[in-house]
DNA sequence: ACTAAAAAAGATAAAAAACTCTTTTTTTCT
DNA sequence: AGAAAAAAAGAGTTTTTTATCTTTTTTAGT
């Protein structure tokens, strides 16, 4: 479904909004640590995301990554888009170019519900929202 | 989504049953022609889907691949499954090893409508049923 | 039996994704 | 000003996926 680097990407990002009460900034190397992904290959996708603005960084010492409100407020679906790319929700799902309402593939109706339920993983909560959840339920990153 | 090799195999599997009726086997040339997708890569592809049996072949002259009754009996999830592995219906949505009901990841819940809708689309039909609809609506391959 | 047509099998090549390493820039603290 | 810490940037490397090429096997028709 999403790409690795996607994966990482979401949940890196809940990671630092779970932690974004906390004063100090948080570096590659906890999130790395935390969530049991390669750091190197973190790093990139915390570049990433900062470019796209998803997330703040702070450079020199005590510097890190942290969680602004204005990216608390965006839709988890930016962070997908920011990795995968945009198309992950509109394009076919059999890979047509010239699949759309108009001219369907075999699979077209019943990929719309599936992206229509995609769209509500994803598109609908915001960051804060979905990390408020993580934390109420005590969910596992 | 799916893999490429997934997507063309889906179509491949689909022109196969709307043309079961033809007497002729139908050649890899023909099909990777008419789906426009790389021939030696579509050979490999339905070799992998006729050692599953989700597709039939014959050798030699005037051979080819066709649909037998059992083929067309299949739910479109096998050829799915066959090509991305089965892993892709229930191995969580953002790469957790330990991801379950007893311990949902942050996505878990919604991951979880998400994925019946896929079964839904792929897992209830057969392709004997797809087809029809294909040949009925008369959708693109 | 021989030829030719077709899939099967195996080996290779190219492209993309995942991952790593090195250098540069920014910034804080002394 | 200088040292050190941290992200940013850039340049590799490895692995996986996608695609191709070559050889072998099977089989129908002559």
């Amino acid at each position: 479904m999403f790409s690795k680097s996607c994966k990482y990407a979401i949940r890196a990002v809940l990671y630092l909004a779970l932690h974004a009460d906390s004063e100090a900034n948080i570096g590659v190397k906890e999130i790395a640590d935390r969530l049991d992904v390669p750091k190197p290959f973190l790093a990139k996708i915390l570049q990433q995301l900062s470019r796209y603005q998803l997330i703040s960084s702070v450079k020199g010492p005590n510097g890190g990554f942290f969680m602004s409100t204005e990216n608390m407020r965006e839709p988890l679906r930016k962070v997908v888009e920011c990795m995968d790319g945009p198309e992950v929700f509109s394009s076919c799902i059999l890979g047509l170019p010239v699949c759309s309402s108009q001219n369907p593939c075999p699979l077209h109706t019943q990929a719309f519900i599936f992206r229509e339920g995609l769209l509500k993983v994803v598109g609908s909560k915001s960051v804060a929202e979905l990390a408020r959840q993580v934390s109420d339920e005590g969910l596992k990153l």
